[in-house]
DNA sequence: CGATACATGTAAGAAGTTACATGATTGT
DNA sequence: ACAATCATGTAACTTCTTACATGTATCG
């Protein structure tokens, strides 16, 4: 993260940008849906959105609202807009892929609605090539060590394959379902 | 994390179970092998092993080696024996699995060796029976929430729920060989 | 009137990251 | 001689966790 920006800083920025939030909305975003492990504590979100404003990638307003405590409902800056266009925009890399598969799902979540289709088509044609190099790495490390391995080593690292696997077959699915919607155009 | 050990220090403690290592040894396996996403830097082992060496759960004996420079080959206390064993034996939960199913492979990874077969199975079958009930309620979410959401967040939505179906089929499997190796006996 | 949801924050401490420091041994 | 591998650690900084603090509005 050589841009100082945590993935849950990411987090923020990308649900900030769909829709306007308070601190508050965020929090409750992190703890109803089950996308995303972030923390939904008020001892992350808060200082987290404070080094954004900091950074003036967001800005927060205070709404003078219906009698409410006050709420400050942030939006992100434009400097904000560049800074999520660029992450949105990195390249896949087989290491985002062993050590950060979460911050990739995270990036497409937020990817159409930032940047359109294509550029969603290009992110996950991309991930399925990656995909496709490391999956029969992974294969092939089961295969040769997985025999002097005790069995329930073996198990537990199938699982991590089987759960490549599936990934990789959701992003073929997920290919065809944009290159479906960009040809209905 | 009440007892106040990191997910780190329960896989150092376990692959030290499984064989006494050096603080080089375990980063190696940290760095080489696909499992884990541990980190390999010092600067994370080498206090995680001070502390554990603090709570007198691992023991290092300095080998006089072959002339090499210093070693200090760690293994587990009795303490750290126990430790061990009453986090395999925790009871597996729903947020378990919604936060921390990492966890759970770690522990499945360790079981067999530690607490042998019977127990191992348990542990498939509680976790297969908690799969059983977590992932319907991931697809009735998403059948609810998944229309009114973007496109993009609704497949990334649906890759997770894939993930943990993944991790049921091979739950379920698991079960069967760990049955078979137990009866063939 | 009490519980719950709304709403934003701070403080202390634990743990991880990155980078640096140190030094021995082995192979080329 | 030099690079690579073995081997253990420390220091500064950042971030997250847990727990606390504070106060308003609504519902039963």
């Amino acid at each position: 993260m050589q841009s100082g920006i945590t993935l849950l800083g990411y987090a923020l920025l990308g649900l900030i940008q769909q829709k306007p939030a308070s601190g508050y909305d965020l929090r409750k975003i992190f703890a109803e849906t089950p996308m995303g492990t972030f923390s939904d504590s008020p001892g992350a979100i808060y200082p987290a959105l404070l080094r954004l404003e900091q950074r003036k990638l967001i800005q927060g307003t205070i709404e003078a609202g219906s009698g409410l405590r006050q709420r400050k409902l942030l939006r992100l800056t434009v400097a904000g807009h560049a800074e999520l266009k660029t992450w949105l925009s990195a390249p896949i890399t087989q290491d985002d892929l062993s050590h950060r598969s979460n911050e990739l799902m995270l990036r497409f979540a937020f990817l159409d609605h930032m940047l359109g289709e294509a550029a969603t088509l290009r992110f996950l044609r991309s991930l399925e090539a990656e995909l496709r190099i490391y999956v029969p790495g992974l294969q092939a490390f089961l295969k040769s060590h997985g025999p002097k391995m005790p069995i329930s080593g073996r198990l537990a690292l199938e699982s991590g394959v089987l759960g490549y696997e599936a990934q990789l077959r959701w992003a073929s699915r997920a290919v065809s379902v944009y290159e479906q919607k960009i040809k209905a155009k």
